[in-house]
DNA sequence: ATGAGATCAAGAATTATTCTAAATAAAAAA
DNA sequence: TTTTTTATTTAGAATAATTCTTGATCTCAT
């Protein structure tokens, strides 16, 4: 069982184990809350899609999972906290975690007045994934 | 008036036009469909909500405006038809519009399997602007 | 054990957006 | 020009993700 000390005041019951646990177990598939809730039923099955969201915001706000945003979708939910983008295959809808090449700095090729203070990015990237790329081409 | 031909079966109504003007004149700001209601109104008193959207969803299909969006808020609607990504400073909450630098290849700083096709780049970058990091910093 | 504070559950409330159906306007045909 | 067809606008209902509210339950320090 990992060691969550270090992440402040932050308690981890029950439930919040429950949706951590679904995030990080196969498939991780950047699931939303409410594919979340139907996981997490699994492992406990009186558990509330109410409760799925509190925790999944506790936990984002803990730092221990990342909260996804795609154009206006429901929000999706990923356990990787390395810094990375996201990819999008917009044939088979399947969202990638996809890294900055070593030694790049994805927030250098951005013109940007002078004395801003860039606290976050946040980088989606939209196509077809080489799978689906390559149906599409027989 | 500029000319819309080009723009295939579109057709520039009295809506589209006040909804399309409202982007296009200060301020620039990136208002949200409720905001660019609320300024329709003023050329045009009997246009609706409905329409807006809808007006908003032709012109973004046409390719006139962009949608842009941030985390799960309202969407923003934007008439900057060159390629860019915006800057949302977290302290006046206020968007704008940054270009990569000359030469600079935004997709090219990620680590993508081969055969992957890029349609579409979608970067927001959050912090704060000059002025409000300067007032932080006093 | 007890009491304070955090967490959970169920459902109501909210909000941005989309849908529906009827009315209106514009374009094409006669 | 009149008629017919088609697209657009409108108002309000419907939807969907999320947040809020309230009371119940759990946890931990005393």
């Amino acid at each position: 069982m990992p060691d969550f000390s270090g992440f402040g005041e932050f308690r981890m019951t029950k439930q919040r184990r429950v949706v951590y646990d679904v995030l990080v177990d196969e498939p991780r598939d950047h699931p939303t809350a409410s594919e979340v809730f139907l996981r997490a039923k699994n492992r406990m099955p009186g558990i509330s899609l109410a409760t799925v969201y509190n925790c999944l915001e506790t936990l984002t706000h803990a730092g221990l999972v990342k909260q996804v945003n795609l154009d206006r979708d429901a929000s999706r939910y990923c356990p990787n906290l390395k810094p990375h983008a996201h990819f999008f295959c917009s044939e088979c809808e399947q969202v990638f975690d996809i890294t900055p090449r070593p030694s790049a700095d994805p927030c250098a090729v951005w013109e940007l007045p002078e004395g801003t203070r860039i606290d976050h990015l946040d980088v989606t990237l939209k196509g077809k994934c080489p799978a689906c790329a390559r149906a599409g081409h027989p």
